[in-house]
Formats: structure tokens, C-alpha cells, sequence
DNA sequence: CGGATGTCAGTCTAACTGAGATTT
DNA sequence: CAAATCTCAGTTAGACTGACATCC
């Protein structure tokens, strides 16, 4: 009997969600020895980026803008405050309400993460070119934005 | 203050590994779901998949032609077996190996797990095409194939 | 002996659930 | 009152680790 190779059956190899969560498994298994290299964990920099980006946030906003449960937040947060690179002050206009805002040294981390980030692209999809990359990229954007598109999105306010 | 939407940042959302992630998310919180309601879970179908289309095989096989882990198997093995949809019998040749076998029962509860994952493409990935859905897998097995090919490899006899 | 196999008892992360206290 | 916020405890699936007895 001949060992077996690293070979699945076509009957999920055919599916694009096969090959998605495949692919994304090893993504995520890459990124996550990388942060832990770091000291971080993929929650980490979702809320740094989305601190830097957006500006100070309540954690229920947090939550919201970075597909995080409430509770994950709080211990995220908790996280990151050790380290001082978010604070967390009370909100004077609604107070059940933590503002945390990002620090100096947390968007320095948020660089530090980020390069990381960026590196894994590359290690990722080295057998892509770059109009490939784009091209994927695209793709995934569109059926992200469909997903998110169907959520029942309870604490949508827009305008 | 106004809530936040399900808006992620640009510095996250322009990286084809987070869109992959995103997506690769939704897909596997989908497929748990569905695969829960139907009493079972994503490693059934990985097995019953690789038993259908290559044959018995040793528990260390399956592990590694459906890239579980072997105590992962050990156990998935026991409930498909507690449910007759798998056999299990010594190996006369190496006594070390047990022979998984699918049964007529576990080819139909494959049958019923593939339309499962056939109805998961459709709602997954809605707004694509079938020529984009296509180039998708295409984009993805590429990826996929050249992270398999930078494994160890430990356990390749080719030929 | 080394190496593979199957089993068991764990750990770990990400994601999620439920409850409770507080505040709007 | 309902609803939102924050926190904490606990659960789940998936992936993984280390150990052990058995067998090649």
C-alpha cells in the first residue's frame, strides 16, 4: 500500500468554498505564528486599524466595525491597554460607554503589525502575479460586500 | 455619535489575505450551521469524501488526505461509526492499521452532505458568475497547490 | 533500535452564548 | 419599561501537542 499524498477528494476540491477555507486556513495559520512572534494576535490589529482609521470608538462600535463579539472586545481591549497602546476613558456623554483611543505607541505597533501583514501577501500568493492579485482581490471584495449586503444589520443607521 | 456600520479599514480591507478570511468566515460559519442541523460537522464530509472516491484506508491516511489531524480523526471516525456509516476492521496485513471502510448508509449521508455544500456555493457566491466563480477556484487552487508544494512533506513516497 | 499507528488527554484560538449590572 | 453597553463565565469547532502502547 502506497503512503497517501496530500490529496483531497475532487468532490470538495471542486468546491470554491473548499479551496477558500483551505486557503484561508493556512492564512490564518501563517499570521497567527507571525503575530504570536510579535507578542499580538489577529485581533489586535483590527482594532488598532480600526482605531487609527476611524478615531476613537465606543467597544460596541469597535465590535461592529471590525466583525468582533462585544465580549472579544473587552478582552482585546484589556489586551492592548496593558501594553498601553489604546486607552480606555469613560464617555462623559453616555456613560455605559468606554472610549478607547488609540495611543502613540499602539500606531506604532499598528506599523510594526502591518508590515507583517504586508509580508504575508507575498509569502501567500507568490504563484500570483500582481494583476492576479488584483483580480482575486476583486472577486473576494464582491462577494464580501454581497455578505455584508445580507446581514440583518440591526444597528445600521446610515445618514 | 453615530453607530458604526460593518465597515473594516482600508489598511485591513486592501490586503487580499483579510477579504480571504472575511469570506473564508461567513463560508465556514455557514457550513457549520448547516452541517450542525443535519447532525453532523466539516470533518464528516472530509472523510466520507476521501473514503467515496479513493477507497479504504488507515486512519493515518485519511489524516493525511484530508489534512486532519490523526487523534482529530480518531475520533470522527467513532462517530461516523457510532451512526454505521463507516466500518472499521484490523488490517490483517499491519496490525498497527484499522481499515475505514464507507457503508452504503455513509454514501448517502455523502450524497446529503454534497447538496449540502452544492447549496452553500450558490449563497456564498450569489453575485458572481459562473465563469467568475471559475476564475475564483482557478485563482484559489493556483495558491493552494503552491502552499501544499512548500510543505515538509515528510510523508510523500511519490511514485 | 527507529518509525509508524491508533488512542487518549490535554491545550489554544477564534467565535459565540448567556447572564448580570449599569445606564439611556 | 425596553434597549444598549460592558463584563464575565462558559461553550463550541477546529487545529494542534504530548504521551503512551502497540506493531512493522
Amino acid at each position: 500500500m502506497t503512503a497517501a499524498e496530500y490529496v483531497a477528494p475532487a468532490l470538495l476540491t471542486a468546491k470554491p468554498s473548499w479551496l477558500l477555507t483551505q486557503v484561508a486556513g493556512h492564512s490564518h495559520r501563517l499570521l497567527a505564528a507571525r503575530m504570536a512572534a510579535a507578542g499580538a494576535r489577529g485581533y489586535h490589529i483590527r482594532l488598532l486599524a480600526s482605531l487609527a482609521e476611524f478615531g476613537p470608538a465606543s467597544q460596541a462600535d469597535l465590535g461592529r466595525r471590525t466583525a468582533m463579539d462585544r465580549s472579544d472586545v473587552t478582552a482585546a481591549v484589556n489586551e492592548l491597554g496593558a501594553d498601553d497602546l489604546v486607552e480606555r476613558t469613560a464617555d462623559a456623554d453616555d456613560r455605559r460607554r468606554n472610549v478607547i483611543t488609540i495611543t502613540a505607541a499602539g500606531r506604532a505597533r499598528l506599523a510594526q503589525l502591518d508590515e507583517i501583514t504586508n509580508g504575508l501577501q507575498d509569502d501567500l500568493f507568490a504563484p500570483l502575479s500582481a494583476t492576479e492579485r488584483a483580480a482575486l482581490a476583486s472577486l473576494l471584495r464582491r462577494v464580501l460586500d454581497y455578505q455584508n449586503g445580507q446581514l440583518p444589520q440591526e444597528a445600521q443607521h446610515p445618514g
